[in-house]
DNA sequence: ATGAATGTGGATAACTCTTGTCCGAGTTAG
DNA sequence: CTAACTCGGACAAGAGTTATCCACATTCAT
């Protein structure tokens, strides 16, 4: 799994607690990376439609919908892309005993396999919004929330 | 994923219906794909102990475990190793707020909720057998496995 | 013993994907 | 209108994957 994939969460989870657009330059100093690097994948989120891009002067990104109705998984697929880890390439149909057309209108056993686990995967990403990560963030550092709150707003950029 | 899983899974299955050593050769012939690079992957299977390698002539590949005990989950992790698809880089401990040490004796929120998707992900590999999908195999197409033993064993390498 | 078949490991090259940086186009506040 | 600030896409560099080949040790039949 890409990289960029834990910085779009921290960035999206950041955006829902946000009231103003937030420029990729905070983004990027709140979270000790590289502006340039994450500018790429807010331009993926943006693509995606899961943030809003604001431009000009006083511009930055917005959450589209609010976190209690994003999911991690759309964040990932956003992304890493809609592609699955598995791509079946049919060797099936390969070889001298290939499997016949009547068979291959099914998907092979292991394609399915590998296709049910992954539904599993994003089952799981499904069930837990960025409201739920917050939550659990500011039940165990109370009071952190308010702090970025106030620096995003206060602290001009540099 | 890499792609040798696939490969992989399907010369697993293979081995599971064997009763002798089959040699990498047989295996690529039987599935039109590179011996050369097969062999790469036979290699890795040897080094995980699912399969024991047979040296010398009339050697070849054998499962040291009935089918039935080996899952889809042991394979894919021995050809793409035990590392989990997402790897947390702690950016909540950089930046003009890191997170407490005390906070940090517990993953952060979003490696909990990866962690827990892959975990979900590899808990439905690890319910799926070899024996499981040959039996799915042979309900499809019935008699193929006959055929396929019987080349294995009457076939002579050109 | 000899030769053929077989797995093992290393070295190597092409290719793709991820990572990372840069500069230009467009927009907005003042 | 100006100037500053924003996003957006084009552009390199690095790492990992994919794929191949060969020299070597081992085993069995002749």
């Amino acid at each position: 799994m890409s990289a960029g994939v834990e910085w779009a969460v921290h960035c999206c989870a950041v955006l829902s607690a946000a009231t103003e657009p937030v420029p990729v330059t905070k983004l990027a100093e709140l979270h000790g990376v590289s502006k340039t690097y994450l500018a790429k994948h807010m331009q993926a989120l943006s693509h995606s439609g899961l943030v809003q891009a604001i431009e000009g002067r006083d511009g930055g990104y917005l959450l589209t919908r609010p976190g209690s109705e994003v999911s991690v998984y759309d964040i990932v697929q956003a992304i890493d892309g809609p592609e699955p880890a598995f791509r079946c390439t049919e060797i099936r149909q390969r070889g001298p005993f290939p499997a016949t057309a009547e068979a291959c209108k099914v998907p092979c056993g292991i394609a399915q396999v590998m296709a049910k686990a992954e539904r599993a995967w994003g089952d799981s990403l499904r069930s837990v919004t960025l409201a739920d990560l917050n939550a659990a963030f500011d039940a165990s550092s109370p009071g952190s929330w308010e702090t970025v709150r106030g620096w995003l707003a206060a602290t001009p950029t540099p």
